[in-house]
RNA sequence: GCACAGGUGGGUGAGUGGUUAAAGCCAACAGACUGUAAAUCUGUCCCUCUCAGGAGGUACGGAGGUUCGAAUCCUCCCCUGUGCA
């Protein structure tokens, strides 16, 4: 899953998105709830609607923020109060407060509200704020089973559909079609425990007892050792249920994508590709290419010579260190088209090899 | 020709007697980036050594001079901009 935070992947447009494969973006409650605000989402038909897309969309919970604005935010059994990281403006996000909102943008998958546990943190650190996600959760499922679908816009939004058509000569626009009128959501739990693996097994337990359609694997690529992800993740996996999505937040690198997807994990996001692609980190089947080095200067070959994305196939790594080093936005622009081709690439090419692999056994 | 203003490291631009190898910014070069406060951040950036803490050399248009000490003060010269002839 790209992110797309505030409702675009940096740089990429939806056609370009669609074009690549995407089937799934994460966006984020937090930071669209600041802006443009969830009223103004749902007068504009829903998150799919606004931005013009009708895949599916999964959005992160402001978990994640509640970790990542540490200095901006205080935790308490109610919820977190935020300072908008925008202007200052004091705000309120508690596991009904996000389940609203997701609801209210019309989110396809909502992610619960939890407590993204730092790293490091004490035995009962962990321990504590992993109790508090498992309360969260409950509260997030009542409160998601009550209001779930609850999106206003879809009847008025059929009914514009059907107003439509008056003028017979101007042209669709994609926005009017490409929506979701499906309002089915679902609700994904989150497990926490920190790096205790016996902690994880517990959260896993309780969080299945809650009962959720999907489990993530949250509170990870938060600065620990990458082994140390590995191993928790590993071991957090075979707590949960196989035959429900398994969704590991956060990562990888495409190496570890790769691993985790064949290890069991269903879904991931992680901002990588795209931050990276954005200060000239590139994946290729070479490995990775920091194309912003004097050493492409006038180098004529393509990025990946294996790779066939369209900026592959167009452009010399001469001219995309040119655009980098010119600080043209179309360098933002063609290097997370290809980061995205390429983690797309290696997720398909993962599938292609476990189904080969089950079809064998 | 006269009158002002000015010449600083790859660029721009601070500094107007010592704590200045000389701020800041840019460029250049390298590194980081993993549920996005990220078109961001960090480091290097005169030369030569280095046991990596430092040591030495050269440097603020040029040449002299004053001074314990000069990018900073003085003299002459060269150059640039503006105005007047």
């Amino acid at each position: 899953m790209p992110v797309g935070t505030l409702g675009s992947v940096k740089g990429v447009s939806q056609d370009v998105l669609e074009e690549l494969g995407v089937e799934i973006l994460l966006s984020n409650t937090y930071h669209l709830f600041l802006r443009p605000g969830v009223e103004t989402a749902r007068r504009m038909g829903g998150l799919h609607r606004f931005m013009s897309w009708d895949r599916a969309i999964l959005t992160d919970s402001g978990g994640f923020q509640v970790f990542s604005l540490n200095d901006l935010r205080k935790v308490t059994e109610e919820g977190v109060a935020f300072r908008s990281h925008l202007d200052g403006s004091a705000h309120y996000l508690s596991p009904e407060k996000a389940m609203e909102i997701q609801i209210g943008l019309g989110a396809d998958i909502v992610m619960a509200f939890d407590e993204c546990t730092e790293y490091p943190a004490d035995a009962q650190r962990v321990r504590d704020s992993m109790e508090l996600t498992l309360r969260w959760a409950a509260r997030c499922k009542k409160y998601f089973e009550e209001r779930k679908g609850e999106v206003p816009w879809a009847a008025e939004s059929a009914e514009r559909r059907s107003a439509g058509g008056t003028n017979a000569s101007a042209p669709t626009r994609a926005w009017e079609t490409r929506h979701h009128t499906d309002a089915t959501q679902a609700l994904f739990g989150i497990v926490q425990g920190g790096m205790d693996a016996a902690l994880r097994r517990e959260s896993a337990a309780r969080t299945i007892d809650i009962g959720f359609p999907g489990y993530a694997i949250g509170g990870l690529s938060v600065g620990e050792p990458r082994e140390l992800t590995r191993d928790i993740v590993l071991t957090t996996l075979e707590h949960l249920p196989s035959d429900r999505p398994r969704y590991l937040m956060g990562v990888g690198t495409p190496e570890e994508i790769a691993q985790y997807a064949r290890a069991g994990v269903d879904m991931m996001d992680c901002v990588l590709p795209t931050r990276a692609a954005r200060h000239g980190l590139l994946f290729t089947s070479e490995g990775k290419v920091s194309i912003k080095q004097a050493r492409y200067a006038q180098d004529e070959s393509a990025l990946d010579p294996a790779c066939e994305c369209r900026v592959c196939l167009r452009y010399s790594r001469a001219y995309l260190r040119h655009l980098y080093a010119s600080n043209e936005l179309l360098a933002q622009v063609l290097n997370t088209v290809h980061n995205l081709h390429y983690y797309l690439a290696t997720m398909r090419s993962v599938r292609a090899g476990i189904r080969a692999g089950n079809a064998a056994g």
